[in-house]
DNA sequence: CCGTATCCTCCTCGATACTG
DNA sequence: CAGTATCGAGGAGGATACGG
């Protein structure tokens, strides 16, 4: 993440500063859970229970923990209807939306690479016996 | 993932075999380390320990352990030099400087909100007290 | 329905030491 | 220098139960 400094200016205390919250914001975000449901919640809005469904393999707990997190984060809006039983909604907020453009890239790459990666893996075991 | 069916001529049992994989494959490349890996290999050609001291807080475990990793889905080329000590050498194939583009929008997204998340971490704080 | 808390398990990960 | 193996601690993550 030390990549491109901004020269000038700027304080080098606030620099390092920055360059740790950045690297801290990566590893919130660059886990499995959270990129999911992200990609899960796209354009739409959606309840705790049907990311559950979306998210195939999540668990309550993952879900929760990942969604308290992104919005801690500020990636996602929670919106909750005071009605009995509850109703709580998730939408992406524009920082989230602008993370989900470069997390479609990702799943783009999957699907395009996915015949390489195979063939990759044959031999990879092949080599190795 | 389960995005974007590619209808048609295609068996049902091959489509969910490779959505399966491509979560497979999706989990595997989503964690920062391997992430990071990436971003630090960029255009280089790095050797085992350049890439130690380039990805700051990875354990030699790690790094071995998500180097064979990205070598066995082909991301990565590993090749080594019979000399003594031994010299070994990592560089991006096509499908991983592919992904690199996308980790590199990941990586301006960081830096690009970096502000919006401070205050938004601020205001979770005093909304919870 | 949604969230939190508790418990318990497993496996990730770091430290260390050893081979080629 | 690069890689593997082993071991132990701690956290991740599942199951369950309860509260609002």
């Amino acid at each position: 993440m030390g990549t491109k400094q901004l020269g000038g200016s700027v304080d080098q205390a606030d620099v390092t500063r920055a360059d740790s919250l950045a690297r801290e914001i990566f590893s919130d975000i660059a886990n499995k859970w959270a990129l999911l449901i992200i990609e899960a919640i796209g354009d739409n809005t959606l309840r705790f229970s049907e990311l559950r469904d979306e998210v195939d393999g999540i668990s309550h707990k993952m879900l929760t923990q990942n969604l308290r997190m992104l919005e801690r984060n500020g990636l996602i809006e929670r919106t909750v209807h005071p009605t009995v039983p509850p109703r709580v909604e998730y939408t992406l907020t524009e920082p989230g939306r602008a993370l989900r453009v470069t997390i479609d890239g990702m799943c783009d790459w999957t699907h395009r690479y996915i015949g390489h990666i195979e063939q990759a893996r044959d031999s990879f075991q092949a080599r190795k016996q």
